[in-house]
DNA sequence: TACACTGTACAGCTTTCATCCATGGTATCT
DNA sequence: AGATACCATGGATGAAAGCTGTACAGTGTA
């Protein structure tokens, strides 16, 4: 499992600042879009910079497709999940669920949305 | 998802250097446990430091278990999966299972051995 | 004395992330 | 009319975290 390796690099990958929350933003969008700036709004303390540079790598990484609507006058950008990234999502699930069973402290998520986590519906 | 989140922190738990492939190590060990000096042997490239930190880490977190054999001469330490360890195995199937589906190039993996992986076998 | 096993200590590099700022046209408030 | 705020970015800088490399220490056997 050197960095050649794709599994690594998956792992590397959710594991960075910021990727699974916009992941699960994206999710819980309508058609699973969101555009640039609801976002920014959803996701508190990210700094546009940051969400930029993820949302470009998740673009790369092939698990979001951008489109921007240039006819409108702001130019408008929406993201939303490719069927990788939709499935990506499951490995956000079953990681929640490892939490669930073996965290114990971690018992109010399981009883009632945290409000805070926007891995609650999953 | 922000710092006290379990979710959170098993993502990046995950995605630290080491990590997995220390878990996965231990897996393959017979009854899941293996000897310091195995996994040092084991992982190539690791440093004694990282192996030390993150067998303490995991350790911390309650993936794995230490148990030191001092009746026996040189004094030896074995780390074996709990269960929540070998749980978290899944996760990593899981991860290796989306890339295996959505990332092409890792064809590799998908019809033999790539004999580098220690995931090879999951 | 030498070796086997399980680590620790120090010094430096690399990567990650945040903070501040600039863009430039539009729209809304005063 | 003038000021201010929105939209989606991207650069520069620097602090902090993560990781590496190498050396070496403790503790007991042969």
């Amino acid at each position: 499992m050197d960095e050649s390796c794709t599994v690594y690099q998956a792992a590397d990958f959710i594991g960075r600042r910021w990727t699974a929350l916009i992941l699960l933003e994206l999710y819980k969008g309508e058609s699973m879009t969101r555009r640039y700036s609801e976002l920014k709004k959803r996701i508190p303390g990210i700094t546009p910079k940051m969400l930029s540079m993820r949302l470009r790598e998740l673009e790369r990484e092939g698990l979001v497709k951008k489109t921007v609507d240039a006819s409108e006058f702001p130019v408008k950008s929406s993201y939303s999940l490719t069927k990788s990234g939709k499935d990506f999502i499951k490995i956000i699930k079953v990681l929640k669920n490892w939490a669930l069973t073996w965290k114990l402290d971690n018992k109010l998520c399981k009883n009632a949305e945290c409000g805070k986590c926007p891995a609650d519906n999953l």
